[in-house]
DNA sequence: CCGCGTTATGTTTCGTCGGAAATAACGAAA
DNA sequence: TTTCGTTATTTCCGACGAAACATAACGCGG
């Protein structure tokens, strides 16, 4: 029991070669991509730069067997970006992971919590 | 299928006002000092520099409600370093946690790996 | 009482990653 | 054909964190 902020986190990252096929940020990114149909739009919900969400998400594209996000400029709006059913399915995969691996490790997480200052 | 490596790593942290309390790269020092009985092999052993085994210690030791390595300066061998009771029990808790995660997070794991290129 | 290996800690140097800015292409709509 | 907001990409620069380096203290054993 204390008065100081305590938070647990659990991440998971799928490597290959030493580069991040998916990770937490880059999930963050996808969800934020499929509500607002846009690369732009969803690093600026994120506080990122384009740059870094457009590189997240080339990183992503070439490292998967095909394309999470497919995206095409000019036209209405400037051009758009949205997930492929790749992406989908992969985002969905992701969460599940996440879910199971928090609720599974939870009672041991919460006899650490009980060990801080 | 392919013929590069992926691996897939869930990495658990547990924070307290941003700095973390105890994580991964903590857990595999404290694992390692267990069984070198020092800090500075510990460090030679992982590859870092003393400074930053040194450093972990303090965070964790300062973060926890009491030290979870004890050490000591001096006398034969110059000095040394073991876990306390509390540091023992961080451990064994921190690994049950982790391969709670792994174990539940594995056949999701499995489809993500799958997709990949 | 001197040397040795360890704990303990400060300072400075250096590499890397991300942000900022600049530029181009694109295509629909006005 | 001009405007507009997006995708796409390069170059440059600063901040942050880790590594490197430098000391000091400690206490047993020879």
């Amino acid at each position: 029991m204390s008065a100081t902020r305590a938070r647990f986190a659990v991440r998971m990252r799928l490597y290959i070669d030493d580069v991040v096929a998916i990770g937490p940020g880059k999930v963050d990114l996808l969800e934020e991509i499929a509500e607002t149909g846009s690369i732009a739009e969803a690093a600026r919900h994120m506080g990122m730069s384009y740059k870094r969400a457009w590189t997240l998400v080339k990183t992503m594209n070439t490292a998967f067997a095909g394309p999470l996000v497919a995206s095409e400029t000019g036209g209405k709006g400037g051009g758009g970006a949205e997930l492929t059913p790749l992406g989908q399915r992969i985002l969905a995969t992701y969460r599940q992971a996440e879910a199971a691996a928090t609720k599974a490790s939870a009672p041991h997480v919460r006899a650490l919590k009980k060990a801080l200052k």
